[in-house]
RNA sequence: UGUCCGAUAGUGUAAUUGGCAACACGACUGUCUCUGGAUCAGUAAAGUCUAGGUUCGAGCCCUAGUCGGACAACCA
């Protein structure tokens, strides 16, 4: 490939931001310094929409040898935890990823009020005693101008007493406001005169009592990005008009003026990815946590078993847009299975188990066979598993009537026992009640694995264990994260509860090769054809608990079946 | 009857900035004596929301529509 073709193709690859940085760069803005940010409010946990933005933040940081830093935009204490600002941390972290510094909206809440100070002298903002809803009567609707407050006029020096009498708690929580005087008509309501403090006597978790008013999100957020010297700000499509107030505020304090990029937010199908709904989950105890493995939170979908690489994969994958989306779950899934195709180890499970007895193998018997642990990777090796005449199989692998494309086991039909011989079915017993209790076949002992060219062929093969040999686990099987059947649709006098799919969980006691024992906690496995496990960190000796992390189709639905 | 933004195979993202519409997932077909829900190989599928215009040439530029999203918290 020519050099040309190589640029022609990194440069295909760009996503419109890359674009916008690269022309940047080449007109020498901002000594073509490249610096983002990722801004979370800890007022709950990240999730898998968080996770975008943090791989195209860090990644954009990385790709053009700048910085990113972590800002928690921690400007509404009510809402607000350090529970939170730990587990952002860690989450990003466990992602791959470090921050260039670590700041907190609240570290600028001297200069933000100087500044505020600054705009009354100015004449560009005044208190407003107006109640909440007269605020936001006089606001207006888009298409028609909002009317002014009574209060818009009042002169410098009141306004500087009033405000200062806010900052020293002389007032109670929604008596007063300070607003910038923009204009009142404007066609954007974000312009009519927003609200830059507002009066709340509560503790903040890091400034304590220091305040009792607290800045808007509109009016920190710009001149925080400025003071870090943040050059590219990317949010979400949601904060594109409240770019001209972004831009009011950098352009009327003159200070460093960084620029704001707008991209779409992931929304995942079947997928609550509202904070707000997931607190709501964790408050009324629907879930287990907030790292419940149903959850769509980074530490819930960690729990699950899905790797660091398998999200920044995803994220990767889906790309950065400013049209709106919906990406197919099963999207993400390709990508953990992906992954873990090369690093999890196979081991042989049985969920729904049926006994299989073979009839001509000799009693009391028992015969090591060598399974490998990764086809996709031999450094992984291989183990010893344990073959005898009593085994249980899947009763999902077993079709008394076979339908017309069935290749594995049923009466006079014959399968290879994965790693081990060829067995026919020979006989079934039922139970009284018609149930198949046992399944006899013979086997042939030409046909043992590895030994090399057979005359016959048969179309399945399937996992067994060993009766004997085994242990039994309890298994929880999660199904998808949180189903959810209208997203945001809840029906009158329905909440979004209604609409969850709540049995997504179930308990099942399976058994397993007694290797697991072995492996620590939260090793990941893929069991033969049912899909990725994790062992759960719940798990002892005793219990294992396995947490089901890919869903390989609908075969969820025919376990359950 | 407001402002802003968007529209490209089923889904998502590209298209060297005005030059042969491509990539991934999914679907389908086939391959494989050790999972036939795996792997590997291959195939089909959009002429770019509509109507005009500029141009040798338009997914890209212009005009007018259509459809979809965001915005009226003392949340972020």
């Amino acid at each position: 490939m020519s050099e040309n073709n190589i640029e022609a193709n990194e440069k295909k690859s760009l996503n419109f931001i890359e674009e916008i940085i690269e022309q940047d760069i080449s007109n020498n803005k901002n000594s073509q310094r490249v610096h983002t940010r990722f801004p979370p409010e800890p007022n709950g946990y990240l999730h898998i929409g968080h996770a975008k933005s943090i791989c195209l933040n860090f990644g954009l940081a990385k790709k053009y040898n700048g910085k990113c830093n972590l800002r928690f935009d921690d400007t509404n204490p009510v809402k607000e935890d350090v529970e939170y600002v730990d587990s952002i941390k860690e989450d990003i972290e466990w992602l791959g990823f470090k921050w260039d510094g670590e700041y907190y909206a609240s570290d600028y809440f001297d200069q933000l009020y100087l500044w505020a100070v600054e705009l009354v002298k100015k004449e560009l903002a005044y208190v407003d005693d107006s109640s909440q809803e007269e605020i936001s009567k006089n606001r207006g609707v888009p298409n028609k101008p909002g009317t002014e407050s009574l209060y818009r006029n009042r002169s410098v020096e009141e306004n500087l007493r009033l405000f200062k009498g806010m900052k020293n708690g002389d007032f109670p929580d929604g008596s007063r406001v300070l607003r910038a005087k923009i204009d009142m008509a404007s066609p954007n309501m974000h312009m009519r005169d927003p609200i830059l403090y507002r009066i709340l006597h509560s503790n903040h978790h890091r400034t304590g009592n220091k305040w009792c008013i607290y800045p808007m999100y509109d009016y920190a957020h710009g001149q925080s990005d400025s003071i870090e010297g943040i050059t590219h700000s990317v949010c979400t499509l949601e904060f594109e008009v409240h770019r001209p107030l972004y831009d009011w505020f950098c352009k009327t304090l003159e200070i460093h003026h960084p620029q704001q990029i707008e991209f779409a937010r992931l929304n995942l199908s079947y997928t609550i990815m509202s904070k707000r709904k997931l607190l709501q989950l964790v408050q009324e105890k629907q879930v287990m946590g907030w790292d419940d493995p149903r959850m769509p939170t980074i530490c819930g979908i960690r729990r699950r078993g899905y790797t660091p690489e398998a999200i920044r994969n995803f994220a990767e994958t889906i790309g950065i847009a400013k049209r709106n989306n919906v990406i197919d779950l099963s999207l993400m899934e390709f990508c953990v299975r992906e992954d873990l195709n090369k690093i999890a180890n196979r081991t042989m499970a049985v969920l729904n188990p049926i006994k299989l007895i073979i009839d001509n193998y000799p009693e009391n018997t028992q015969e090591e066979l060598e399974a490998v642990n990764n086809p996709e990777n031999e450094l992984a090796g291989k183990r010893k598993i344990m073959f005898s005449k009593e085994l249980w199989i899947e009763r999902d692998d077993f079709m008394e009537i076979p339908s017309k494309n069935y290749f594995r086991l049923y009466p006079g039909g014959e399968v290879r026992l994965k790693y081990a011989y060829f067995v026919k079915c020979e006989s079934i017993i039922k139970d009284n009640e018609g149930n198949i209790i046992e399944i006899h076949c013979t086997y042939d002992p030409e046909t043992k694995s590895g030994s090399g060219v057979i005359q016959r062929k048969v179309k399945g093969t399937i996992h067994w264990i060993s009766a004997n040999h085994c242990r039994k686990a309890e298994i929880r099987l999660f199904d998808r994260l949180f189903n959810v059947t209208e997203p945001d649709e809840a029906e009158e006098g329905k909440t979004f509860l209604d609409n969850i799919n709540k049995e997504s969980l179930s308990v099942i006691n399976g058994y397993i090769e007694p290797t697991l024992l072995d492996d620590s906690v939260l090793t990941k496995y893929q069991f033969e054809r049912l899909g990725y496990f994790c062992i759960d960190k719940d798990s002892t000796a005793e219990k294992l608990v396995f947490n089901r992390t890919v869903t390989l189709k609908d075969s969820w639905n025919k376990i359950q079946k």
